[in-house]
DNA sequence: TATAATATTATAATCATTACAATTATATGA
DNA sequence: TCATATAATTGTAATGATTATAATATTATA
């Protein structure tokens, strides 16, 4: 997975910045938020602004290479869109897991004239290791 | 349905706002705002402050009696809690939509060990009116 | 190299929500 | 009924993530 390329092949320019953000987000099990991903690219890029971070997440997201997650009011998290999956959100320990789902296959009826163009299932709960 | 019993039922002081702000989120196919809700009680009582529309929801949310829903960044809305159903919001004209799922045999799997206490389901696209 | 286009930065503005303290209304016991 | 405690409501200011805007730096290309 070559993520410069990938830029290339969106008319992206590949900078060090964007680069580094596609691969914050495919790491498997991350969702961070605008902040993290800040601190994240901060240990790389000491002087990156937080505008920068903001900007890159911009041109991602039109490009359609990640996506917004909204479960909770007032924490917006960032996701990689290598597959379809669910995210299940810890209400102990804050954590957002993916989870398989068949989104092709959602049993609702009901919306026969309407374009459906994305699809996101949320779960909240408690994961296992705050329900030891 | 009486919002007042249901009120009482919950231990909560059936005051005039809570009353209203229940019934205004009983109407099917409305997800106001707070700012939205301000307004429709605004209507009712002109003397209303925009804290009191926020301290009546998180009353109402803590007990349960209603729903945030987060679909887009930066737009929260609400819902009554009557039955589960899923949520499309139209990108163009922006209203949210409800449509029957059956959250009782979603095909996901991979949570084994997770105690899943709440499910969403948003769809994104265009509605039947702006796909004319 | 020169120029245009794009990327990055810095600063200030926005705006929904929250915090907090003061006031008002309601419930309950004497 | 009145006094007091509890809860509800209000007003003001603070918060904090995101956005807007303009200036600067970098990159691409002729």
């Amino acid at each position: 997975m070559n993520f410069k390329e990938i830029l290339m092949k969106h008319d992206i320019q590949p900078s060090n910045y964007r680069i580094k953000v596609l691969e914050c987000l495919s790491h498997y099990e991350e969702h961070p938020t605008a902040e993290e991903l800040y601190q994240s690219l901060s240990d790389v890029f000491p002087t990156i602004s937080k505008m920068s971070v903001y900007n890159t997440i911009e041109v991602l997201l039109n490009a359609g290479l990640i996506k917004r997650i909204t479960i909770e009011n007032n924490e917006v998290r960032y996701d990689s869109m290598l597959e379809n999956h669910g995210h299940f959100k810890c209400e102990s320990c804050g954590k957002v897991f993916n989870f398989d789902i068949d989104m092709d296959h959602l049993p609702f009826k009901g919306l026969e004239n309407f374009e459906i163009d994305s699809k996101d299932v949320y779960f909240k709960g408690i994961c296992p290791d705050c329900n030891h």
